[in-house]
DNA sequence: TTGGAATGTCAACAAGACTGACATAAACTG
DNA sequence: CAGTTTATGTCAGTCTTGTTGACATTCCAA
């Protein structure tokens, strides 16, 4: 059978109306795309934390505390969508192991506010330069239109408060 | 401060010749975008996987069982990316609860082949609409330009070794 | 001031990944 | 045919990271 894709009668514009980009088969194949994506977008730090006996929850939590210095940990909960108890042992470690700080409130004492240390700089540095590294290589091989696109589609698949979360990430870092 | 991309003095042509797109903050967000976008992305299924006392590895087995029917275990694990250990733990349980059907080889008796039984079919389906479903909405959203943006960035993104087993899997169904 | 709400900690458990060792059966090779 | 390799399955043990339950501390409001 012949190409749909280019011998069909519509233009571009039309292509859109019918809605061929829809179709389950296009659906499936952007679901196992983003399957092996994601894979390929945590290999490289993945390897870096195994060697310091971190895991992946550890990089997020070094990721977020770094982008919000201060924070504290109910907030650093809404974001990971974790139980308190889980991401507690992660912090503990990364406090035991001098990366991150916890500091007690001076308004509020039952709250600790969190912030990295030099050495939690450094690692989140290392970490995050090999995650841009992929992504920008990506970003550089398909140029700017594509990855508009990209950006447009991950925020319509989002959970609509986990939008708002990113969101806010990016208005008011404190 | 001002928005740069609103008060840039060069075009959009020129924006991409300069790259802002690959700015740290730019990567940055993009990073975050994929998280989020991820943790939506295996919501829905995980809901109905948990009333099933199933798990995400339970439904990657599913889901590719289902794309290449009479698959052996190695193909599987190979795309899984997991141990064997880790796979027969899962296969055991969807074959035990009649989800999976395991044959012996005609060619070479040392291979299982896998295929869906009709119940495995119906969860994954259910499944796979839940997932489609919110991919679905979210291309709908945005556009058939941006969705090829966004598969275009992800298949840059993958590991070159994924890219390959993921091309293979839209040639070769068996 | 006292009781509830918010915040954070410790302990125990489960899923699901991992490694290592080993068994079995079949296919291949010299 | 004997020995090796390949494909698969299994058992045991470990690690990360999620869970719930119980509990201490602190704040706030009735």
């Amino acid at each position: 059978m012949d190409s749909p894709s280019l011998s069909h009668p519509l233009g571009h514009r039309a292509m859109g109306e019918t809605l061929l980009y829809l179709t389950d088969d296009q659906l499936r194949q952007g679901i196992e795309a983003m399957f092996f994506a994601y894979r390929g977008f945590t290999a490289d730090p993945d390897r870096i934390l195994e060697l310091h006996g971190y895991g992946r929850a550890h990089h997020r939590a070094l990721h977020f505390i770094n982008c919000a210095p201060g924070t504290n940990v109910n907030n650093l909960l809404q974001i990971l969508g974790v139980t308190k108890q889980s991401l507690n042992r992660v912090l503990r470690k990364l406090i035991a192991d001098g990366l991150v700080t916890s500091q007690v409130g001076q308004r509020d004492k039952r709250e600790r506010h969190l912030a990295l240390t030099e050495a939690g700089h450094a690692l989140e540095q290392k970490l995050s330069d090999a995650q841009r590294s992929r992504m920008r290589s990506a970003f550089r091989q398909v140029g700017p239109e594509a990855v508009a696109g990209f950006r447009k589609v991950l925020e319509a698949m989002m959970d609509p408060d986990m939008m708002t979360a990113y969101s806010q990430l990016r208005e008011d870092g404190a």
